[in-house]
Formats: structure tokens, sequence, C-alpha cells
RNA sequence: GGGCGCUUAACUCAGCGGUUUAGAGUGCUUCCCUUACAAGGAAGAAGUCGCAGGUUCGAAUCCUGCAGCGCCCA
């Protein structure tokens, strides 16, 4: 397949639609995307997995851009680069969603059976599952798809269950009554990382209770005043002297008028409110705490729904807040409310529902922490894994150092489901066991009934946590089994630890801080070595981009309009670790343009070649040629600080360098100056070689950025068997002996010269055609001779009728002038210059560099700084002072001689 | 309430080790369809680096306080 001819019809305008496909394609048939354990270097990377039904957002597509970069540079570095995808079930997320489309067909969950619903969902998942995994593909994302993994799949499935009993045997899983975050919408528990705190405006009720057999009132505040009715005490601090009488005393709850004890606790603040605190242990978890010191009775009064109860008495059956404002009606008809006051509270909303929390008492599974997590938190601590940017080691240590008890089931149904088996309505009486069969014979056993058979036994109806599934993500991905045999398979072995982990600070307690902690507790070994941070994708009224919002652009439209390559560089150009990016589409712009850039540097070279021809494929450039030997150095110091960055983390730093090399160095300098000498004319055959070499060593730098039009131009610039394609190519190295100080310093003196030259153009209105004299006073012989020998630039980039260099060159009349590093450029216009205009541009400069002088003089003069700051950092200021002395007397002198 | 972070050009953001007149993109002004690219080229204007102190020979950069904004946790 050679592509290498016939592109003189090529489009002016890169047409990233007609090429992405086919590369994916091309990619993917052959293998590229595909890892298999081997001697190589492994570099692995498990994509967080997103939700299965979910589609792809702005958050995703910079998250998988970043993922996509570091897995390509290092395929092309040599290593056994294994990127794993996959999607998680979303348990909460996903049931509601399915739950939503029955009730849209006039079907609600409680007539299905678990089974009919369970076929509703899978039904579900097959039809939107997947959607997200194609959107990657669009993004260019180069995944192991032979490895695709989903949580919910059989082998996944048993690999949770077998750590359920796994931990429940170590100790580590308890079935407890504790205060959960209950979500009265998907009506089950919540873990506390489900829970979103927002601050609200909210009221605050002062309510009066009547103090038995007395005409004393006591006055509590509350901001729930429906859960008055749930109350079984008041408590005051035993050291206020306001209630020292009471305390003792019984308390008359409005409303319902039972009587509940006051009783005195250190736990209430004096400050706060009145100081009398109402106690509803059963919904709110420092009630809970007290109510258990002080032995109080416990009133459940919610229903599920988030209705309230029998136990109520009053508004038994109406919501919660339907209740709550019943409650104040009645409150004030009772006379016992004595003053609303306006406040901003802290309320818990669900993470997946938006509803508001209630919480409540609850007999739920939890996994202990305070063992478990230790390895975790130490080997954060200490670096051995490696936050970037570090800030967030941070709030990992708070949370790590504050760890509570994971409530790890949900009333729900879509997930793996709890492998517990009830015998009885006791507390103990239930045991775990993977099969129905083993758990008929633990009851057996514990009971010592030896006739217990399949119908005495319940499974538990609730699942787990879906982070309970995807905390062993890398490890499961690549060996299911490992968590139930404790023997590593070959792909384990060979992928585990993997390296990189790339997601949002969001989910670094629901998900990052867990994994770590099973990797440690079943691998003994840390998951991965780095986690890198991206930032949260911003609208420009810095709101996050959601869908609910609707303030996302549909990343596949704007792939659609720009080009993948174009998008990616748009999302990662202002996108350093951890700080969230505020998207617009201009930055997609700026993609697509440096994609047009590109291709049209690429098209100029390809119409230059001949048929026929053979252009060498190695870069070998002209050491006579300063510009070849410049941008050798330019190619090799980028090479190296690109590398160093990519250790570092500095994604978006790299991205800059390579878009400067290619776009700043290549195109605007290098290409205009192996242009062909005559117009009309094709590029030396050598030249063009270079340049073409050239080429292909940015391309191979861009590919991990832009993967598609550097494949496109990388297998236009010559023939290239399968696994020569660029996916595969070989990473450019670095190499010091190729970075010439001298050459860099010489070659960047005349780019300023020409520089100067073209202010002088756009300052007189010379046109780029109108030829000029330019004489020029070198600074010294060997300046004189170096300008000699490259006349030929100045030629190439300005149009110069005469040319001349000397060492002692003196002014010509009449002509505008310029200094660079203490050389004079001289331009003769007689007639066309303006003699106003010239001493203003001269004595702009002349200011320019006087301010500078000062500064520089203020050190010099400073002998704390002579004395005590490095030698070398005092000679170049001695250095630029002289260099700048020298230039403001030749302007000095230039000056003088116009007036 | 506790913790963390941010504040740099009109806008969005870089600026890693403290020491070259603080950079990029966008926008703006002027000129140019110059034999790749107008999705382009050239030239240019534009910033007392939030405020106040401190450390230092030297601070956008380190420290402290303050103000404004944001995030996390309770």
């Amino acid at each position: 397949m050679d592509k290498s001819t016939a592109l003189q019809d090529i489009s002016k305008h890169f047409d990233p639609g007609s090429i992405e496909d086919k590369w994916y394609s091309f990619w993917e048939d052959n293998g590229f995307f595909h890892s298999e354990p081997d001697d190589r270097e492994s570099y692995t990377v498990v994509i967080p997995p997103p939700n299965v039904t979910g589609v792809l957002h702005m958050g995703h597509m910079l998250n998988n851009t970043i993922q996509d970069v570091l897995v390509r540079r290092a395929r092309m570095q040599g290593k056994n680069a294994c990127w794993v995808p996959g999607t998680d079930h979303a348990s909460i997320a996903t049931e509601a969603k399915v739950v939503q489309k029955l009730r849209d067909e006039g079907i609600t969950k409680a007539d299905l059976t678990r089974d009919e619903f369970l076929e509703h969902a899978w039904e579900w998942t097959d039809e939107h599952g997947g959607i997200i995994l194609d959107q990657l593909r669009k993004l260019g994302a180069s995944c192991d798809w032979e490895r695709t993994r989903f949580t919910l799949e059989d082998d996944l499935y048993e690999a949770v269950i077998d750590c359920f009993i796994e931990l429940y045997e170590r100790g580590f899983i308890y079935r407890g009554k504790r205060m959960i975050n209950w979500d009265p919408e998907a009506q089950t528990a919540l873990s506390d990382e489900e829970v979103i705190h927002r601050e609200v405006q909210s009221k605050l009720y002062h309510v009066r209770y009547k103090i038995k057999d007395s005409d004393k009132w006591v006055t509590i505040a509350t901001t729930r005043p429906e859960t008055i009715l749930a109350d079984t005490a008041v408590c005051v601090n035993p050291d206020d002297e306001r209630y020292q009488d009471l305390i003792g005393k019984t308390a008359i709850i409005p409303m319902v008028d039972r009587e509940v004890p006051i009783i005195a606790d250190e736990y209430v603040d004096m400050e706060y409110g009145t100081g009398c605190l109402k106690i509803t242990p059963a919904h709110d978890e420092n009630d809970y705490q007290i109510g258990q010191k002080h032995d109080l009775e416990i009133i459940d009064m919610l229903n599920p729904d988030g209705t309230l109860s029998e136990a109520a008495e009053l508004f038994v059956g109406e919501d919660r807040f339907e209740a709550r404002e019943h409650a104040i009606q009645k409150l004030e008809e009772l006379g016992q409310m004595v003053e609303i006051e306006e406040m901003t509270n802290q309320v818990g909303f669900s993470e997946r529902t938006d509803a508001v929390i209630e919480p409540r008492l609850s007999l739920q599974w939890f996994c202990k922490m305070d063992q478990l997590s230790k390895p975790a938190h130490e080997n954060v601590m200490n670096d051995n894994i490696q936050f970037h940017p570090s800030k967030f080691k941070n709030e990992y240590n708070h949370w790590m150092e504050n760890i509570r008890d994971w409530c790890i089931s949900r009333q729900l149904w879509w997930g793996q489901r709890i492998p517990a088996w009830y015998f009885g309505d006791g507390k103990d009486d239930y045991v775990i066991a993977k099969t129905e069969e083993e758990a008929i014979e633990k009851a057996r056993e514990k009971t010592g009934n030896e006739s217990l058979s399949a119908d005495d036994i319940r499974q538990d109806d609730d699942v787990l946590d879906t982070w309970f599934s995807s905390w062993l993500w890398p490890i499961t991905v690549f060996d299911p089994e490992f968590i139930r045999t404790g023997e590593p398979n070959e792909d384990l072995e060979y992928y585990y630890p993997t390296q990189d982990l790339v997601t949002a600070p969001e989910i670094m307690f629901f998900w990052v801080a867990r994994m770590i902690i099973s990797g440690y507790e079943f691998c003994d070994e840390k998951p991965f070595s780095n986690v890198y941070y991206t930032g949260i994708v911003r609208d420009s009224q810095r709101r996050k981009m959601s869908k609910s919002l609707g303030n996302s652009p549909d990343p596949i439209e704007l792939m659609e309009d720009y080009g993948t390559d174009g998008v990616r560089v748009g999302m990662l150009f202002s996108s350093p670790a951890g700080n969230d990016l505020l998207f617009e589409e201009k930055l997609c712009e700026q993609g697509r343009n440096f994609a047009n850039k590109i291709w049209n540097a690429f098209r100029f070279l390809s119409m230059n070649r001949e048929e026929g021809v053979d252009y060498a494929d190695e870069l070998d450039i002209n050491e006579d040629n300063l510009v070849d030997r410049w941008m050798l150095a330019k190619l090799h110091s980028t090479i190296d600080a690109i590398n160093n960055d990519f250790e570092n983390f500095r994604i978006n730093e790299a991205l800059h360098k390579i878009y400067s090399l290619i776009w700043d160095d290549f195109c605007d300098w290098y290409i205009e100056l192996i242009k062909a000498d005559e117009p009309g004319k094709n590029i030396p055959k050598e030249r063009l070689a270079r340049g073409l070499n050239f080429f292909e060593q940015l391309m191979k730098l861009l590919h991990p950025f832009m993967p598609f039009i550097t494949e496109e131009i990388w297998q236009h610039i010559r023939h290239r068997d399968t696994d020569e394609a660029i996916i595969v190519a070989d990473w450019p190295e670095f190499d010091q002996s190729s970075v010439s100080e001298d050459d860099l310093e010489l070659f960047d003196a005349i780019q300023r010269m020409i520089s100067a030259l073209r202010n002088i153009r756009a300052e007189f209105n010379l046109n780029p055609n109108d030829e000029i004299d330019l004489l020029i006073n070198a600074k010294d012989e060997d300046m004189a001779r170096a300008l000699n020998e490259n006349e030929w630039i100045f030629h190439k980039l300005q149009s110069i009728a005469n040319f001349e260099v000397e060492a002692d060159l003196s002014k010509p009349d009449t002509s505008a002038s310029a200094v660079v590093e203490g050389t004079e450029l001289f331009v003769p216009l007689e007639g066309l210059i303006d003699l106003d205009k010239e001493r203003e541009r001269i004595q702009k400069e002349i200011d320019r560099l006087e301010g500078f002088l000062q500064q520089i003089k203020g050190k010099l003069n400073n002998d704390g700084f002579v004395n005590n700051a490095p030698e070398d950092v005092v000679q170049r200021e001695r250095d630029k002072k002289e260099d700048t002395e020298t230039d403001l007397e030749k302007l000095r002198g230039i000056l003088d001689e116009l007036n």
C-alpha cells in the first residue's frame, strides 16, 4: 500500500472525519492495542470504569485522553502497554433508571419478582451498555478491548462474593444496627461518601415543651420539627446553671403529649440555641449516641419511603416534608412555637438521586476499616504510591485518620447479592455461604438441626455497594479467581501492580483509597504507583458540567466538528493536573487549527516530492548548515524537556513544548529556510529528505497527543509495513551531543536580526518584496565571519539587494538602524525614512535598555549581592551590564547622528 | 466548625530549582491572499503577579496575617 504519491490535490484543510475510523480499525485489527505477558517491562493502566449505561461526558474525555497519552507513549517506549477497559454496574443509578423506565410503562418495582426485575435490568444494560465504550473508541482510546470487563459479569460477580466471604472470615465484616444514611427516593442505605452536604437556607424552630407538674416550660430549637414526634428525651448540659432544677424532671412532648425524661449530658453545647436539646435517637446520629448512653426509648417514625409510620401517631402516611408543614401549623395552634429563625445549615443529599438523606437506624452490613486501612494510609504518606499533584495527600490523610466503618449493603437488586442466609429471626441466626447447599450445611451445623432444608433458609435480599466490587478492579480484571485461590495467574503476576491511575479527585475516597486498601489486603502490594488526579471540567460560569444542568457540550459532536485530535489538544492545553478546566469551544478551535497547520506543513513538503525519487529514511543533517544544526539542537532539547515533563506528569507542559517546536520552530523558521531557492522549483532532494526526517521525529513526539493525524502523515511520508506504524514506532531518543549551545545562540541572534528588519519594514511601510540594502557592523570578527557564512539566511527571509558585513563598518546616512547584541544593522532608506519616527524608535529602545540597566546596576551596586550570590550569577549580571552598555552606547551614537 | 487550595494581560490559564526586562492561547490595533496553511503570515499595544507585613543579597515564587473565591470533611 503505497500512499506516498498523488498528493498534489490534497485538500488545503485537514479533514479529520475521513481518516479517524480508518486508522482506529487499522490499529485495532492489527492487535496493536492488545497485550499479552512477555519479557518486556509492563506498563499497565486500568480504566476508571464508567457506568455501564452512561454516556461520555467532558470529564471522561479529559480523563481518558490523558490515559491514552500515557499509554501511547509507553507503548512507543517499547514497554508492553496494557490499558484495560470496562464498565461498572452502578447499582443505584442503573436501578433508578430501570425503575423509572418501568414506571413510564406503568409497572412498579414492587409488582415484580427479583428475577423479573433483573431481566428488565439486563435488557436495559444490553441496550445501553457499551455505548460509552464505542464513544471511547471514537476518542482514540487505545484500550485492549479483548480484556473488556464488567463488574457484574459472572466471574467478577463471583470474585466479589469471595471477597465478602473472605473478609467476613477474617473478621472485617459484621452485621449491625447502626445509624445509616437513608435515601428515601432509592429506598436504600448509603455509605457516608455517597452523601453530599450542601448549605441550604432553612429555618430554626424554637418550640417550648411543658414541664410536668409545673408551670414551667423549656424551649428547644430544631430544624426538623416533625421529628418532635419521635423525641424520647430532652437534654441539657450538666454544668448549665439555668437548668439545674430541671434535670431529672419530666417534659411533655407537644402534639402527642408523651412524657419523656430531662437528662444531662456534656454533649450539649450551652452556647448553641437555647442550650436545650431534644433527643430523637432514631433519626439523628448524635441523638442515637446519647440514647444509647442513657438507655432511651427509640421511636422510628419513618417508613422506608420517607412517609410517617404509625409510630409517629400524627400525620401518619404523610411525606416527611408535608408532615413538617403540618407540625409547624399544629405547634402554632397550640401556642408552643416560640420563634422561627432564618438560618443556613448543612443538609445531606443523595449523590445519586439528590433526595434529602434521612439518618435512620437500620440493620446493615459493614466493613470494619481501622485495621484494614493501615497499610493504605502509610504507603501513600511515604510516597510509595505517589499522588499528582501531591496536595491531594493531605485530603487523603485526613480521611484515613478519621476513617469510619463502611456500610456496604444496599437495599437494591441490581448488584452482587449478599451471601448471607438466615434461618431465624435472631441477631445471629445466619450463616455466610457461597451457595444454598453450603448454607444449608452450615445452618445445620450451627443449629444442630440436621433436618433443616432449603425451605428453612432465606438469602439476604440486599446487594453490595458498587464500590465494593470496583475496589477489586485492578485485581479482578486480570484474575477474578485470585481472591478465592490466593494464587495469582500469569496475567496478575505480570500486570500487577499497575503503573498509573488517572481519575478525578471526586472519587479519591469512593474508589482510589479503597483500591489501595484491597490491594494491600489481598495482594500485599500496592495496586498502582502513581495516581494522576485530573481537574473537573467546568463551564464558563464555573459550574460543573453535568447532564442535568444541560451545560455540557456533546463530546461526540465536538469531535465531529473539530476532529478528535483537535478536541484532545483543546482539552489538554489548559489542564495541568488537579486544576479545574473552564471549558470553551475556542480551545477545540485552537486544537483544530494546530492540526490544520501540521497538515499544511506536510502538504507543502509533499508537494515538493518527485515521483520515483527515494528520500533517505535516516535523519542525516548537513553539518555545514547552521539551520540543520539548530533544528537538531531544538529537537533534542525538546525531547529532553518533554521526557522530563512526562516523568513529573506535566502533560500539558509537554504538549505546549511539542506545539511550539512544530509551529514556531519547524513551520515558521525551518520550513521557510529549506524552501527552494527559486519560486516554482522543488526543494532539492537532500534538503527535502532532511525536512521529512525531522518531520517524522516531530510526528512521533506528537503521536500520544494527536494519534490520528500523526499516523495519517506518518503513513504518507513513506511506505510502511504494518508493524512500522507510528503507534508502535520508537519514541525519539534524547542525544545530548546533538544540542549545541553555540548554534542555538547564533541562530537566536540571527532570528532577532530578522525580526528587527521586519520591524523596520512594518514601521516604514515597506512591502515584503521591496528590496533593501543591509549593512551590518558586527560586534567582532567572529560575528562578522558567522554572519557572512550565513548570508543566505538573510536572503531567504528578506528581499535584500546589497548585503555587507564588516567588523568596523560605519553608519551610512539616513538609514534605519537596530542593535542586536552589540551588532548594528543599518538599512539605508533615502527618501523613505521618516526621521522623527526613526528617532522615536531608537529612543524607545534606549529607554527600554536603560530601565534594564538600572536593574542590573542595582544588583551589582549591592555589596550583599556581589558577596553572597553565587559567582556565576554575579558574573552573568556583569556580562549583561557590559552588553547592555555596549548596545546603549551604539544606540546613542545612532540617535546623535539623527539629530 | 476543621482542613486544603486558588487570586498573574480584556478573557482562559502556564510559570517546576528564588536570581536572563513575567509567558501561551484567545481577543484587540496595523499591514499582508508573500510560490504549504486567512483555520494563515508579519509587526504591535496590553500586567505596580489580590492586599499588608516578614525572611533574604534578591520574592509572582518562601513565611505570617487579611480580603475575596472555590473544594473536601464534620
